[in-house]
DNA sequence: CTTGTCTATGCAACGAGTTGCATAGAAGGA
DNA sequence: TCCTTCTATGCAACTCGTTGCATAGACAAG
């Protein structure tokens, strides 16, 4: 399993708590590794317990008081090693393209509102990710002062973009399919 | 869960044995859908209890006999059912993208090995998507006989198709970009 | 002053998925 | 003959992930 690394990761980028991190992966994170708050909360016990990361109790007004965690010298050592690993390709759940392939026995028209309604979604997200690139990303960086973790955050806000973009004609070509058969002659 | 659906669509296009699914969940269908043998099996028999599919014992000459699954009738009707309802937007789990980020906290030319393994992985997947492409979808439909399940399939395989160009692309991106970070200056 | 929302954390139960192991017939090669 | 490979099916244990629910402080709106 992986999500204690993504939150290894993470918390390297920036220390936070539970909640933040849940937050986060509802947005940029999560937009390439999907995680509940239950989930994190129950990870986190254990990195913790493991001596992965440090907690603080952090004091706040205006709000409930909050744990913050940051990465230990074993958590950076458990990412390093696990950077190391060669990892099997991924195992995708494309639960769309098994409803197009089904359609064949049902209805394809009756599938049109469904695809448009996760091409819509799709169509959300990505101006979303340009936005974050021209905010993050656009203007050049500070000569002599190569930041790894900026390039590389960016190289996978470009694979986010360009799946975004396959995603949205490939999505036009299964409703242009669908509108096909179910007119057809 | 959508296993069973899975599952229902492969033995409607063609009905077989948990092997045989177990098979096909190896090539065309577990490439946007995995799923290993025991879960199969397991599923099978629920389906099975529920009167979603029937069972035929075949006998055969040279090799262990097997049990032949075919849909029926409530099993349609529960595939339909499922077809009509929305389903959330897919839930990734990209550990390659996970992994990059955490390579700003290591080094990240020791990536590079990694993701040309990745590549690799998906330069081989993509002729095989299209030498099925023009196996089964090159000759024009015969007029008169749109055939849906034919036109479905391949809308998805194009799909699989533009997946593997865009993933290989971005490695290609990612790979620059760790080898431009590994030799600075 | 109650209701709703946001921050913040958590438990319990269940369902899904993974891993390791086991069995067994038939074929082919060492 | 033994070993391996392919077909074919399955159990048991465990981990992971999801869902529903619960608590609680602080604030804003009605």
């Amino acid at each position: 399993m992986a999500l204690e690394h993504a939150i290894l990761v993470s918390l390297l980028e920036k220390p936070g708590s539970g909640y933040e991190l849940a937050r986060r992966f509802d947005r940029s994170i999560g937009y390439f590794w999907a995680a509940t708050h239950q989930q994190i909360y129950r990870v986190l016990k254990r990195m913790e317990s493991d001596g992965w990361i440090d907690a603080r109790e952090v004091a706040q007004q205006d709000r409930p008081d909050k744990r913050e965690y940051s990465v230990a010298g074993s958590g950076r050592a458990a990412l390093s090693q696990w950077l190391h690993e060669p990892i099997e390709p991924e195992s995708v759940r494309h639960e769309l393209a098994v409803k197009i392939r089904g359609a064949a026995f049902d209805d394809p028209a009756a599938l049109i509102r469904e695809v448009e309604r996760h091409r819509r979604a799709h169509a959300d997200r990505l101006p979303h990710y340009l936005a974050g690139e021209r905010r993050d990303f656009v203007e050049p960086e500070a000569p002599g002062t190569p930041d790894a973790g900026r390039e590389l955050q960016h190289v996978v806000l470009r694979g986010g973009i360009a799946y975004e973009r396959m995603t949205l004609a490939w999505l036009d070509d299964v409703i242009a399919t669908l509108e096909r058969l179910g007119a057809p002659r």
